[in-house]
DNA sequence: TCTGGGGTCCTAGGACCC
DNA sequence: TCTGGGGTCCTAGGACCC
């Protein structure tokens, strides 16, 4: 076989057709790590991060607790179980997302493709960075050098020739680990690889296909198309190429990841103690719409669906959804859709937890509206966002919310500098 | 001291219209 | 009056990821 120039530019232009060289890096413990490094105290401790302090699960285990069996998800009793002496330490969001900027920095000094594929784990293409900065195993070694050495924290990287295989192989040594995977080792990798380790096949689809007689990565790749199509559809030839370890999946740069809309905002939490009262229910649901409509105006967003979700004491979980007939941005429109789809609901049990999202996104472009009540606000609604962003969640909000709903540190919007509602 | 919170994508069924 | 199929919109739920 030749290479023609043509063949050349195409495969230039459209990088799914060359060789492409991926990095994967995953933080090792990210929060709990985070954690260690501003508090000294906390150094070689077994600790963990945790979420809410009454119920809750395990967020991020340090590598000294997940020696006593630790993981991720796990209730607190059975942490207590395990480790007596570990250390629970409530979640720092604040912290988590200046340490991943800060990441990003570093990241995007070895190659300008970066895509974040969560707060502590990216993909980085370094195809044709060879020149540069070496081969992807030295890109790997002075990247982990620099974030040790700037941040203090370790990661592992995978380095394959594409996402999937990437993110396995930085799956495979950890803490600390670098792994290539390289196109001549990729089906000895494979092929008694249990398919549960690819990123995509969970507990549902691992079950699904070891009653087909499929459990490993070989096997799938082996089995015959009309095989995996008959139960899973247009997944089935998805799932096939993931045996063989192939991915076309492209990089998305950070700048076209900022350009793509998101689909969804949604805020929910599991109460303190389960609850039947719809009047409190309702206070929490306010609550949460107000923080969904923050989070859309803030992202430019209107929304034209509503879904409430809740859960039952016995962990039942459903939803229930309105479209509307005009996009909504505002908290107190978001609930007024809310409370009337809870309306709606006979409760047959105590609810654990409530949650309200907004779909249907549409970029919302900003102008003054044309009526004078609209204006007005739209003014205020900027201001509160403005003094919200500023001093945090509930610093001010609408004044007949504070009447029905007393919450901490609610301010009403007639709320001057200087008037006679100062708090 | 039973089991968090934020998303995306896909499927399936019913309503409705042509 | 009955038969029928395609397409779109909407809702509910499940699987998966971190």
């Amino acid at each position: 076989m030749s290479l023609d120039l043509s063949t050349l530019q195409s495969a230039i232009r459209n990088p799914q057709s060359a060789m492409r060289s991926i990095l994967h890096i995953d933080m090792n413990a990210f929060f709990a790590s985070v954690e260690q490094r501003s508090d000294p105290a906390l150094r070689g401790k077994p600790i963990a991060v945790v979420g809410s302090e009454r119920r809750g699960v395990i967020l991020s285990p340090s590598y000294e607790a997940r020696a006593f069996g630790v993981k991720t998800g796990m209730q607190y009793h059975e942490a207590r179980n395990l480790c007596p002496d570990i250390v629970l330490v409530p979640a720092s969001p604040g912290k988590y997302s200046s340490a991943c900027k800060q990441l990003i920095t570093i990241w995007e000094r070895f190659t300008p493709l970066v895509e974040l594929f969560s707060i502590d784990e990216a993909f980085l293409d370094v195809t044709g960075c060879e020149s540069l900065m070496g081969d992807p195993v030295q890109i790997a070694v002075r990247l982990k050098n620099e974030i040790w050495e700037i941040m203090g924290l370790t990661c592992s990287v995978g380095i394959a020739r594409n996402k999937l295989l990437a993110k396995l192989g930085s799956d495979m040594l950890k803490p600390d680990g670098i792994v290539l995977i390289s196109p001549g080792d990729e089906q000895e990798v494979l092929e008694d690889l249990p398919v549960k380790e690819l990123c995509g096949i969970g507990p549902s689809l691992t079950h699904q296909l070891a009653a087909m007689g499929i459990r490993t990565c070989g096997e799938l790749g082996r089995a015959p198309l009309a095989k995996l199509t008959a139960p899973f559809g247009i997944l089935g030839e998805r799932l096939r190429d993931m045996g063989r370890g192939i991915d076309d999946d492209p990089v998305v740069s950070r700048a076209e990841q900022d350009e793509e809309d998101s689909k969804s905002v949604g805020h929910s939490m599991t109460l303190d103690q389960d609850c039947g009262e719809l009047e409190m229910i309702q206070r929490h649901l306010l609550q949460l719409c107000e923080k969904v409509g923050r989070r859309l105006r803030r992202g430019g967003y209107t929304g034209r669906t509503v879904s409430l979700t809740l859960r039952y004491a016995d962990f039942q979980t459903f939803s229930r959804q309105q479209r509307l007939p005009r996009p909504v941005e505002h908290g107190l429109d978001i609930f007024a859709t809310a409370s009337a789809i809870l309306a709606r609901i006979s409760l047959d049990q105590p609810v654990r937890l409530v949650g309200v999202s907004v779909s249907s996104l549409e970029r919302h472009m900003s102008q003054v509206p044309l009526f004078s009540d609209e204006r007005k606000r739209k003014f205020t609604t900027e201001a509160m966002d403005d003094i919200n962003d500023r001093y945090g969640d509930f610093t001010v909000t609408w004044g007949t919310l504070a009447e029905r709903y007393q919450h901490e540190r609610v301010i009403s919007p007639a709320w001057r500098p200087g008037g006679d509602r100062e708090y």
